[in-house]
DNA sequence: GCGCGGCCTAAGCGCTTGCTCAGCTTCGGG
DNA sequence: CCCGAAGCTGAGCAAGCGCTTAGGCCGCGC
C-alpha cells in the first residue's frame, strides 16, 4: 500500500519553511506538550519570525493537526503493511507488533505528539484522527480474528486484547528515551515475543519462544 | 504497610476547602490537562473565588503536585500490597496486575493526572515524585524476579518485561472511559490473564487459562 | 465583648499569549 | 524594466494568564 522505508521526514510538504515548522513543532509539542508550546517558540525553532507562521498555518491547532494526521496515516500504513502481508496470522501478528513498537520508540518525539495531544484538536479535526484510529484498530483485530479462526491463537476476549496489545506499543512513545538502554530495534523483538505468547493456543509453536 | 481499601476520596486532607480543590484539580487537569487548565476553572469547580487557592496551595504547580504525589502513594501501596503477600510469585503477580490495573481504570481521572502531567512538576518536586515511581519498578521486577527464580516463569529479559507490564496498566489511565463496555472488574481479570501467559514458564499452571 | 487569626472575596497588576497588519524584499514572466 | 505574487518581518493589539493585595466576615480564647 505505501512504502514503509523510513523516508527523510515530513516527505512532501509544500515549501521548505512548513516542513521546518512542522519538524520544529513536533519537537516543542513532544518536549512541553501542545498548551505550554508558543507560537513563538516553535517560529523561533524553525529559525523565524513569530508572524511567519500563519503564512503556512492558519492557526497553531492546524500545525497541530497536520502533524497528528501524517503521523497517524504513517502509524496506520505500518499496521495494515503486516495485516495485508503474507504468512500465518502469528507471522502477521509479530510483523505488526515489532514495526508498531519500533516506530513508536524510534520516532518517540512524532509518536508522543500523535498519541497524547489528541485533546487540543479541535471538533473536526478530531473527528478525522478518529476515523483513522479506528482503522488501526480494526487492522489489528483482524490479525487477531484470523489467528483465532486458524486455531493458531487462543484468546477469549478479542476486542480486549487487541486494545491491550495496540495500548502497549502506544505506551513505548510515553517512556521511552533515545538515551536508555534498549534500541528501538530490541524493544520491537521483545513486545513481539511477549505479544506472541500472550496470544499463543497452548500447544503452538510460539508458546516457549522469548 | 497501609490498607488499600478505597478510601472516599482524598482522604484527611486538612481543611475541607483544600480537599474541594485538590479534587477539582484532578477533574480539570485529567480533562485538559495542566497547562490548558486555569486557576479561575479550578477555584470554579471547588465553589470559590480565584484567590481562595492561594491560601491553600502557594502555586498552581504545587496543587498539581500534592494531586501527584497522592496518587503516586496510593500506586505504589496496591503494588506493596500485592508484592508483599503471601503465595507463590504467579499468585502475586496476578494480583498485583489486577489491582492495579483496575485502579487505573477505576480513578482513571486520577491516574491520568499522576501519569502524563510529571511535566509540569517543578524540578524539586519531580524528584520526590521519581523516587516513587521507581519504588514501584522495583516492587513489580522483584515478583518476576522471584518467579524466574522459582522456575515458575520463563522471562528472557526480566526489565524489559517488567517494564511491558507497568506500561500496560500504566496506558489505562488514556484510554479507558466509564461509558466503556468493560467494568474495572473486568479489565484487571483480563490483564492479570494476559500477563499471566506473558512471563509464564511452557507447561506451567498458568499457559492454558484466560 | 473584644481582639485576633483563619478563611474568603473583589479588584486588579504585570506579563504572556495567539494572532494581525502594514510594509519590505526577492524573483520569474512579459 | 516593471509588475505582482510569495515569503517574511517588526510592531503591536486584545484577551487571558498566574498571582497579589486590601479588606471583610466569622468564631473562639481571654
Amino acid at each position: 500500500m505505501q512504502d514503509v522505508q523510513e523516508t527523510a521526514a515530513w516527505g512532501d510538504v509544500e515549501p521548505e519553511a512548513a516542513q521546518r515548522l512542522l519538524t520544529a513543532g513536533v519537537e516543542a509539542f513532544a518536549e512541553r506538550g501542545y498548551h505550554a508550546t508558543t507560537t513563538r517558540d516553535i517560529a523561533g525553532r524553525a529559525g523565524m519570525s513569530p508572524a511567519a507562521l500563519y503564512i503556512h498555518f492558519r492557526t497553531k491547532e492546524e500545525l497541530l493537526f497536520r502533524i497528528s494526521r501524517v503521523g497517524h496515516e504513517r502509524a496506520r500504513g505500518i499496521i495494515a503493511a503486516a495485516a495485508e502481508s503474507e504468512g500465518a496470522a502469528g507471522e502477521r501478528l509479530a510483523r505488526a507488533v515489532r514495526a508498531f513498537a519500533r516506530w513508536h520508540a524510534e520516532h518517540h518525539t512524532t509518536a508522543r505528539v500523535v498519541q497524547y495531544e489528541l485533546a487540543a484538536l479541535g471538533e473536526e479535526h478530531y473527528a478525522e484522527i478518529v476515523a483513522l484510529r479506528r482503522d488501526i484498530d480494526r487492522l489489528l483485530r483482524g490479525i487477531i480474528e484470523d489467528g483465532v479462526r486458524d486455531g493458531e491463537f487462543a484468546v477469549a476476549d478479542v476486542p480486549g486484547t487487541a486494545l491491550a496489545v495496540l495500548s502497549l506499543c502506544v505506551d513505548v512513545a510515553r517512556w521511552f528515551s533515545a538515551a536508555g538502554s534498549r534500541s528501538p530495534d530490541e524493544l520491537g523483538e521483545l513486545y513481539a515475543g511477549l505479544v506472541g505468547r500472550m496470544v499463543a493456543a497452548p500447544g503452538g509453536r510460539d508458546a516457549g519462544e522469548q
